[in-house]
RNA sequence: GGGCCCGUGGCUUAGCAUGGAUAAAGCACCGGCCUUCUAAGCCGGGGAUCGCGGGUUCGAAUCCCGCCGGGUCCGCCA
């Protein structure tokens, strides 16, 4: 509802200032502590027109005319050279009534098709955290994207097969997959123990290039091998990520663009379109304003990742409005080559969310080298850790029950933690830090949103129903009700900004303050002990309120417990 | 060495793109509140020369220049 007044008071400012017969360039529109949103245009006006910001702010005030009816603006007041907008009851009120309706966010526009990657993590092993940042802040993006109004596409782009396949293939035919371990983790022991022979002996390599060719050329003996490796691996990858909360639409093979020759029509084309050096076999493209070259053919006549890339996103672009790529910092000069290169092939480039590497406090992580921290292992902790919280508060609930409830409140943790910081923030993962469950995150917004359910239950069991009211009806006896509805008010704002910025941590922040304001009023407002006619409203507001909570937790992709 | 990113109370961060009303939160710390709907809660308190130095501006955490500290990339890996 906040969209709509914000909309309301750009209408009635620029008559205003029309009338005043002001040039402007912005209306310099915020929100602001000292009123529901403020207007800083007397500042920009100051310097042309030779007058102090107060005095016009106080001349465009003036002439402020607000509409007679179906304002959702109660005044308009100069405080110095600010000038401030409040809203009324009707705000309030209808803000109720399009949360009931399910209209409160903007879902019902369709804004276009956005296809967005990520995760994508290599085939070769299991998730770690720095995947698990990856995939939280792209699941999260999807959601925020689809709230919003777009049509969201989330992919998962399979490196079926780079150099690491071909190691854990060549492994395999050396050291057995183990059976008995889920089979990410199976997968990843081969490929360690593969990498350290490798390393001690030369002449794998070789072996290794030879399986390559032998891929790339299509021996079918070869490709099947791949193939089992990689869907061993996917299914353990899988199997994580639902434990997350996430599910990709769509897994994108990259060895589909090389048999449908969509490579190779790459190739061709950055030949002809681009400056292209040859060095032997190998082709190595010059970009503009990119010092490194990058290669996308090799002296041996294979290909490379980023090429098949190239292929990759043509084939999206077409399928879409706008792409958007979830990255580790470590492909940011990748994103910077992808995207001129692209702009050769008249492709429009992706958007990128770059995101800083978690690493350890040991050092980086790395899977080749066995120095990770498995997102299964870390999920497994914090779901134990949840539980014993549980335990400690819940000694009515049956084992399952508290299961449940630990799961909920572990994952969400996690989920909230990763998210509640800006992408370009460098994370150290400690794990005792992790595990710390921390009170204003996830479970603080969970333990709110279980509190109204706990309300709406024992008014059931009285028999007190939720009833239509009319707007007359409405009036906050105090102050932390009407604050409540404000912070209502700007669920589809938030969603809307978060959106348009692709910050995350602004929907983290929201969801903590919601749950605070419900938790300020849930000490102050007694409701199912007030009145008749103040215990249908409240209740209505509380109804409200679980709503909100319930789908801000689920554009972060977090459950929202009835108990806890 | 070059490119990009980060540097805000003891710790973790928001704000920075589009400069404006007392620099905003959480953790930790100190002190209060369970005979009314779940205390994973609520209320109050202390604590910041916004890395350093210059500049632009009526006004700078925010813009510009320089420096310092940390991260990351600079593979015919992905």
């Amino acid at each position: 509802m906040f969209i709509e007044f914000k909309t309301e008071v750009e209408h009635v400012l620029k008559e205003a200032l029309e009338k005043a017969s002001y040039e402007y360039k912005e209306l310099e529109l915020a929100e602001s502590d000292h009123a529901d949103i403020s207007s800083r245009v007397a500042f920009a006006l100051a310097g042309n027109y030779k007058k102090s910001p107060k005095s016009i702010a106080e001349e465009i005030v003036k002439h402020i005319a607000l509409p007679t009816d179906e304002t959702l603006i109660s005044s308009a007041a100069a405080a110095g050279p600010y000038i401030n907008f409040y809203v009324n009851d009707l705000y309030l009120h209808k803000t109720l009534l399009r949360i009931k309706e399910g209209t409160n966010s903007t879902d019902e526009k369709k804004k276009g098709k956005i296809i967005i990657e990520h995760t994508s993590a290599n085939p070769d092993g299991p998730l770690h955290i720095g995947h698990l940042r990856n995939a939280i802040i792209g699941d999260g993006l999807a959601r925020v994207l689809k709230r919003a109004g777009y049509d969201v596409e989330t992919q998962y782009y399979v490196n079926d097969m780079g150099r690491q396949i071909a190691v854990v293939v060549w492994g395999a035919e050396r050291i057995t997959i183990a059976t008995n371990k889920k089979p990410d983790h199976a997968v990843v022991d081969v490929y360690i123990a593969a990498n350290r022979m490798v390393e001690e002996k030369e002449g794998y390599l070789s072996e290794i290039k030879a399986l390559m060719g032998n891929y790339e050329s299509g021996d079918e003996a070869v490709v099947k091998k791949y193939e089992t490796v990689v869907n061993k691996s996917l299914s353990g990858i899988k199997e994580s990520l639902k434990r997350l909360n996430i599910q990709h639409d769509r897994f994108v093979f990259e060895s589909k663009f090389v048999r449908e020759g969509a490579v190779e029509a790459v190739v061709k084309e950055l030949l002809q379109k681009g400056n292209v050096k040859r060095d032997g076999a190998a082709l190595l493209l010059q970009l503009e304003g990119i010092e490194k070259e990058l290669v996308i053919r090799r002296t041996d006549g294979t290909l490379l990742y980023t090429t098949r890339d190239l292929a990759y996103h043509r084939w999206k672009s077409s399928r879409c409005d706008r792409m958007i790529d979830v990255f580790g910092k470590d492909h940011e000069l990748v994103s910077q080559q992808l995207t001129k290169a692209l702009e050769l092939m008249d492709v429009r480039a992706p958007e990128f969310v770059i995101f800083a590497f978690v690493s350890l406090p040991t050092g980086s992580v790395s899977t080749r080298a066995g120095r990770y921290i498995s997102a299964d292992e870390l999920m497994e902790k914090i779901e134990e850790r949840a539980y014993e919280e549980v335990d400690k508060r819940r000694n009515d609930l049956d084992g399952d029950m508290k299961r449940e409830i630990a799961r909920k409140v572990g994952i969400g943790a996690l989920r909230y933690d990763m998210v509640k910081v800006s992408p370009e923030k460098h994370i150290v993962f400690v794990f005792e830090d992790a595990l710390d469950i921390e009170k204003k995150g996830a479970p603080f917004v969970q333990y709110s949103h279980a509190r109204a359910c706990s309300i709406l239950r024992a008014a059931a069991e009285r028999g007190f129903l939720l009833e239509e009211y009319k707007y007359s009806e409405l009036l906050p006896r105090e102050e932390s009700e009407k604050e409540l509805i404000m912070k209502l008010a700007k669920f589809g704002y938030v969603v809307e900004g978060a959106a348009l910025e692709l910050k995350l941590h602004l929907v983290a922040k929201y969801a903590r303050e919601l749950a605070e304001m419900f938790n300020v009023f849930y000490k102050y407002c007694p409701v199912l002990n007030a009145d008749d006619n103040l215990r249908k409203e409240r209740l209505y507001l509380v109804d409200c309120t679980k709503t909100v909570l319930h789908n801000v937790l689920d554009v972060l992709g977090i459950e929202a417990p009835e108990e806890m």
